[in-house]
RNA sequence: GGUGAGGUGGGUGAGUGGCUUAAACCGCCGGUUUGCUAAACCGGUGUCUCGAGAAAUCGGGACCGCGGGUUCGAAUCCCGCCCUCACCGCCA
């Protein structure tokens, strides 16, 4: 454990709470113990003072009270021990990260991520005027970053006509793969309390990115992911209730405060986009095989959409407080010539399931589940990469997978808006 | 938003201070009987946590929506909160 906490880049200081809450936890035991037999005795005395009042011995009664009174006593400085002890120990527990396995490499920053799969076919070339998706977005009026702006701030695009249609078209397209991949589908609230926010993970890590209701105690959703893990918070499952698959359409919520610069513009990175999630609950022993899965039905998606990527694995600077393993899938942006993170695929092992407290009967024993999700797809930079890639004198060809959904093969100032 | 009624185990539901170790019924698991199924009968059937043990298991503690309080003793009494249902108001 220790060393896979290196890789997250902890220093000897940070991994000298681990010895803390070691330290803790026999206090909190001994204490434990010490208060539990107090208990006991006083159990015992108050079915003897009962039946001494019943024998009319009143007088004895009393003296047992005073007993009473005394052990009470000699409880109180234990228990306000065990109670900050408790407290102690649960705030440096929230604050340790998942353990990486062992294929996370080490790394500080996106820079030390490894490509797992790179792109074996060349990159697509366009000509020098070829347009960035904010530009071919005004030329063909699919969406407005003013118009959000005037409504509510910056990053909250409008989508417009096509645009619109397109979005819509995405969502039920990557809907019904995931359907015929298995996943049930699931419409979630977008707004979640605080027990569910940190049961996947998001308080009190995230708490900044998350948007908050303030009045009424609410955190917008930054993913489905936080409502479609939850529904299975507080739940025993039986062994054949696995593999759990679910997909969720949600739009998501991010404060994303930071990064600004060219990276940011268009539709890189918005406070509201669309995404179709993928939620799977495994045993433990398939969980690798379900990663492989996932990772199998997201490149799908993208061959389907016909766009360029690749899949890289996070290394511990980049990887995700709550996970365990990630990989992420990056759309070659032609016009922008560079990758854009489309999807992010995790393991989170045990990690979220310990807080959701989800667990499965192995035999006699309790033991808990793991849990992963991804991306399948997040929409607004796979729109941008399928506007930038696609762009020709004639109009923005659509991937033929997507003809069917949209009814137009075509976005050009000449088709129906 | 207003008024009223409620929240008890997997489900229904009894339980107004000690006889509750939460009744009873249903469900579920195991067994007996029986050509099979069914029925009947018998036994078992929660969660968390601490300790002992190689394990089966055994022992302690907590848990009747959540958090406090009163009491020697609380599912039961008191206070606060949350939630559900019904009706009214508003409303897609």
């Amino acid at each position: 454990m220790l060393h896979g906490l290196k890789k997250r880049n902890w220093k000897d200081d940070q991994l000298s709470i681990i010895n803390r809450i070691l330290e803790l936890d026999d206090t909190r035991r001994r204490l434990q113990q010490e208060i539990e037999q107090c208990q006991a005795s006083l159990k015992k005395y108050a079915t003897e003072i009962g039946q001494l009042y019943k024998e009319g011995k009143a007088q004895e009664a009393e003296a047992a009270k005073v007993e009473v009174a005394s052990i009470k006593e000699q409880m109180k400085a234990p228990e306000n021990e065990l109670r900050e002890v408790k407290t102690e120990l649960e705030n440096l527990l929230l604050e340790i990260p998942n353990v990486p396995h062992k294929l996370v490499p080490f790394g500080q920053s996106e820079e030390d991520n490894e490509v797992y799969k790179a792109w074996d076919k060349p990159l697509p070339e366009l000509p020098q005027d070829a347009l960035p998706h904010w530009e071919l977005a005004k030329k063909y009026q699919l969406f407005d970053l003013e118009l959000g702006t005037k409504l509510t701030g910056a990053g909250f695009p409008v989508y417009l006509g096509q645009g619109a249609r397109l979005e819509r078209a995405l969502i039920n397209y990557f809907l019904d793969r995931a359907h015929q991949a298995g996943y049930k589908e699931v419409s979630p609230p977008l707004l979640v309390n605080a027990d569910t926010a940190r049961a996947t993970g998001q308080l009190p890590d995230k708490e900044g990115q998350m948007y908050y209701v303030e009045r009424d105690n609410f955190y917008l959703i930054p993913t489905a992911e936080v409502p479609v893990t939850n529904l299975y918070r507080d739940t025993i499952l039986e062994e054949s209730d696995f593999p759990i698959k679910l997909t969720g359409y949600t739009p998501c919520f991010r404060r994303e405060a930071g990064s600004y610069g060219a990276h940011v513009r268009g539709l890189n990175r918005v406070h509201q986009f669309d995404k179709v999630e993928i939620v799977r609950i495994e045993h433990p022993d398939n969980s690798y095989q379900a990663l492989d899965e996932m990772l199998e039905h997201v490149s799908s998606l993208l061959d389907e959409l016909e766009l360029p990527y690749r899949i890289v694995r996070l290394c511990g600077g980049d990887l995700g407080f709550t996970s365990a393993l990630t990989y992420d899938f990056e759309v070659y942006s032609a016009a922008q010539k560079r990758w854009l993170e489309v999807s992010s695929v995790s393991n989170f092992e045990t990690f979220q399931s310990h807080r959701l407290r989800l667990r499965f009967k192995d035999g006699k024993k309790k033991r808990l589940a793991h849990t992963l999700n991804g991306s399948a797809l997040a929409l607004a930079r796979i729109v941008a990469a399928l506007l930038e890639n696609n762009q020709s004198p004639e109009g923005i060809h659509l991937p033929k997978v997507l003809h069917p959904y949209t009814n137009f093969p075509l976005i050009s100032p000449q088709t129906t808006p």
